[in-house]
DNA sequence: CGGTATCCTCATAGATACTG
DNA sequence: CAGTATCTATGAGGATACCG
């Protein structure tokens, strides 16, 4: 792993935190594996992605846009439209994305199996 | 990517969802990162994790448990020792982790930058 | 040593309303 | 259509104290 022991003060852990927090927050993972395949309108995004408000939609894309890893194309027509794409840089962690959404998939029962094991013997100890 | 147009409500978001949830709160990727180089006690791993709680701990440690990502070794001896490490299920998505690591390592500067040029831009707006 | 229990706070995100 | 503004609330996480 090549992970140092004292990981949560120095430059490695920041490095990750900044991906985490880029990776862990509730919309970006779903918006960048939507932009994955291919660009898409507000609208669409808004659409496909079930759940979502107009806000943090919008919040999400924006910091998505800072971190250089979408793309905002405005087309000033009449109604407005915008479209919103991966940046080559934003393709890479797309594709790290994918891995762990196929790990996911790989490993969703076996967590579940986990899951209500520990929560059965956690019941048996509690009423013994 | 191979991912639906339409999710966020649909089995393949559930999947999805609980890996983030795992992977993006703020303790567990680390612990995990830790226990990719060996199993760890309890003192160990507060020691190595900078600023987390002992409530943080613990509570990351249990549900890291409950999904059989992690195993818990009680040694009843005085004083008490309790060990944890990763199971094999564990080890694949710490390698999962260990690859987005060595993205973020890959990604940081062109991340930095991105902000920082959107920032500057954003400030030249407000104040043109 | 390896935890629980309790209280508290402060970000994150939802709902709603309005706009260029 | 594609947002912004404002308000609110919920729950993750920190601080502290105590326990087997």
């Amino acid at each position: 792993m090549d992970v140092p022991d004292q990981v949560g003060a120095g430059a490695v852990t920041c490095q990750l935190r900044d991906v985490l927090d880029r990776v862990g927050d509730k919309w970006s993972v779903l918006i960048m594996a939507i932009l994955g395949g291919g660009s898409r309108r507000y609208s669409e995004l808004r659409r496909s992605i079930d759940g979502i408000s107009q806000r943090m939609l919008t919040l999400t894309l924006r910091s998505l846009e800072r971190d250089g890893l979408v793309i905002r194309t405005v087309t000033p027509s009449t109604p407005p439209r915008v479209d919103y794409a991966l940046t080559p840089v934003g393709q890479t962690l797309s594709a790290e994305v994918s891995s762990l959404i196929s790990w996911s998939e790989r490993h969703r029962e076996y967590i579940g199996r986990s899951r209500d094991r520990y929560d059965a013997e956690a019941e048996a100890e509690a009423r013994p």
